[in-house]
DNA sequence: CACTTGACCTGTCCGC
DNA sequence: TGCGGACAGGTCAAGT
């Protein structure tokens, strides 16, 4: 599921609630999600306080009163609801819209009860996980974070920056490279197929084989689509809902993702669906052709 | 080495 | 209706 906005708009919603919460107990009946020793987990994880709830990629990070911090992935099907202890949920979100009414359900993997309410980390196929790493020097001990490319729509990330990241990957195909979140932080299948659609590349096109004017066209096209999908709460595909159990609507706008038979907005062919990077990619085969040397 | 393919899981959908 | 197989937002390890 989640990819940069998706994991950016949970971040916000827990970010109105959870710091200054401290941990009341953590729970699993899926140890897989929460690989974490019982001993670490009675002296650094409960009893701590939160202080501010953060994203790096696709990876939600809270750094704790105890100098540990909790990292969540929520890899293909995560999700993390917020539910306060008392009141009658949140107000505002329209009934249809939630996909989580009664928590915990069959899905719930993890719960951390905290001072005001409940954290649910729910995840249907069991890829995600909670994990508790110090926080000093976690950036550069975590493998993970080590290795992990720029974050996108930061100010500072370049055409410079996309481009020489992309160049250390020349024989790979485009949608393998910035898959791969080494090259950049943060975009999975949704946000490849749309950007690529958006800047007229063929997934399969081999990176050295590209356009200085089409990378830099695919360069605005990654900030465009994920900036406008947070604004739109992400996107909902099947699982996918925010810290208060609501959908993101940004799929009512993707041009190409699962849009297979339909036409295409630029050119009216019909959209199709292949392989690329091992992943069901969504083109339009008029607009997007594969790049020749 | 760089790159691609399977494995990790559950659930759903589609064809026979 | 039942059953097998393909497939689903991600990332690793193990292949080639």
């Amino acid at each position: 599921m989640p990819e940069l906005p998706e994991v950016e708009t949970v971040r916000l919603g827990l970010q109105e609630f959870l710091p200054g919460q401290t941990i009341k107990s953590v729970s699993t009946d899926w140890p897989k999600s929460l690989p974490i020793d019982q001993a670490l987990i009675k002296a650094n994880f409960v009893s701590a306080k939160i202080e501010s709830i953060q994203r790096r990629g696709k990876l939600i990070i809270i750094p704790l009163s105890t100098g540990y911090s909790i990292l969540i992935h929520l890899k293909m099907t995560g999700q993390l609801v917020y539910r306060p202890s008392h009141g009658r949920g949140f107000g505002g979100g329209h009934p249809n819209d939630s996909l989580v009414d009664n928590l915990p359900d069959k899905s719930t993997r993890v719960i951390i009860e905290l001072t005001k309410g409940t954290l649910f980390f729910n995840d249907q196929r069991k890829f995600g996980w909670v994990k508790l790493e110090k926080t000093e020097g976690l950036y550069e001990n975590n493998a993970f974070l080590k290795k992990l490319g720029p974050e996108p729509l930061e100010d500072n990330y370049s055409f410079d920056l996309f481009k020489s990241a992309l160049k250390r990957h020349p024989k790979t195909s485009i949608k393998a490279a910035i898959l791969n979140q080494e090259v950049l932080a943060g975009v999975g299948n949704i946000y490849a197929d749309e950007s690529l659609f958006d800047a007229r590349i063929h997934p399969l096109s081999k990176v050295e084989n590209i356009s200085m004017i089409k990378l830099r066209r695919l360069y605005e096209a990654i900030r465009g689509v994920m900036s406008l999908s947070i604004k739109l709460g992400g996107s909902s595909d099947r699982n996918y809902v925010d810290a208060k159990g609501n959908r993101g609507s940004y799929l009512k706008f993707a041009k190409v993702f699962r849009k297979e038979g339909g036409k295409c907005p630029n050119c009216g062919h019909e959209i199709i669906k292949i392989r690329a990077a091992g992943r069901g990619t969504h083109i339009c085969p008029h607009c997007q052709k594969i790049a020749k040397k």
